[in-house]
DNA sequence: CGGACTCCTGAACAAATGGACAACAAGTGA
DNA sequence: TCACTTGTTGTCCATTTGTTCAGGAGTCCG
């Protein structure tokens, strides 16, 4: 979306669209290193922050010479814009409309799980998001500015009819999205000080059940809402 | 407290306890430029995590040459722990204890409001908090795993004393505490995403007051309680 | 003033940084 | 096999990094 992950990959597609490619598979190489480092990217990124990182500490996780990293993404900037492409892309995947027609208890209660279950799946890009906030957001300023805000503004709408419907309890809309936010994004956050304030060593899938369920029946309630079957 | 800043003062006033100071100050010059320098740092290292910050970028933000900044703090790593040793006893001033004896919703209203007050006062402490720990806190791992697991398991033990003795739902105390944490803080941590996506310049004092109001009545009203006069 | 501190800072340095590049190796369809 | 595209990597470079240090300036009291 802000960024050109597309025109990067396009070097390797540009000729194989007239071909019929059956076995010519121009980019098969390209495609699985450019993944590997991602992969790495993410978790360097999300460790050291944009600055803090480097494309050598980058090369090595992926086990590649530093070289070859550039030769896949031309600079640093680049490299950490496709990465949020592809983390954006999946979010988006996840993260279903909503309407008024919808019953307020259960929608709700599904986009808390589906957020916990962000947290547990994807820890990394939600570290990095958080970071990327933190720090003024430079590279996804736009992104906020433009598409979240449309996001939000869609949801709170929903939520605002339910409230007008007498369905929910009157409570700011907005406020209740970064509620939902916060303290689902917290998991994955913060994991260390949760660990190490209840003095695990990990994190178990039941850990996130547990977090799922305590926040659905808080903020169901703080919303004036029954708990859905 | 995990740090030796004191070691670091501790040069200046080595000498004067036996003199009646009552002119002679040594250390006073010393004093301002030390808090000058952590102001700076403050900002440098929330706006780019512990890698990614430079001595040159702090000494600069300061108005210091760079060796004055060495002068004062010996190096990175001891301005960074002298940072956080303010920072920590900035919060211990303010959160107070609670005890069985008080009354839950009020104890809990207090809590919120004073974390939301914290967020609007020291940003720039919270996010630095929030970049070390996403970061796996390799510089508060001790104080997390002493002193505030310590400090949640003394709240933990009264919230779930009120639950006992039937005066609030029966919520788990420490999720309990995690939520108060995350949905506050997340007025510091992620300023930008909050102004983008309500379309303002800045934050305003009402904005807070909002927040924590909104927040106040959303947790309450989970605990199954009622709003205290 | 003198002397004893406290404070300041330019210069220097080895290590690390992002990036450019050219030579080389592999893969691919004909 | 060939011609060509795609992939690989060692080497080089200007800058920036954290840190050291030696010498100089400023402040204070008797």
């Amino acid at each position: 979306m802000t960024n050109n992950s597309a025109a990067e990959s396009a070097i390797a597609v540009k000729k194989d669209s007239k071909e019929k490619g059956r076995t010519y598979r121009p980019g098969r190489i390209r495609e699985r290193n450019r993944e590997r480092i991602l992969i790495a990217a993410e978790e360097e990124f999300a460790l050291n922050g944009y600055k803090g990182t480097t494309i050598q500490n980058i090369a090595e996780r992926a086990g590649l010479p530093k070289s070859n990293v550039l030769y896949y993404f031309s600079n640093k900037k680049r490299m950490y814009g496709a990465m949020f492409d592809d983390i954006l892309a999946r979010w988006n995947k996840v993260f279903t409309e909503i309407s008024p027609e919808d019953d307020p208890a259960e929608a709700l209660a599904t986009f808390i799980r589906n957020k916990v279950e962000m947290s547990r799946k994807y820890p990394l890009a939600s570290r990095l998001f958080a970071m990327e906030i933190i720090q003024g957001a430079p590279f996804l300023l736009d992104h906020l500015r433009t598409n979240m805000r449309e996001w939000v503004r869609g949801r709170a709408e929903v939520i605002q009819s339910w409230i007008d419907d007498g369905r929910m309890a009157p409570v700011d809309p907005v406020q209740l999205i970064f509620l939902i936010w916060s303290s689902t994004q917290h998991y994955a956050d913060f994991q260390v000080q949760i660990l190490m304030v209840e003095n695990k060593a990990e994190y178990e899938k039941r850990d996130f059940d547990h977090a799922a369920d305590f926040l659905t029946a808080m903020i169901l309630r703080g919303c004036g809402l029954e708990e859905p079957k």
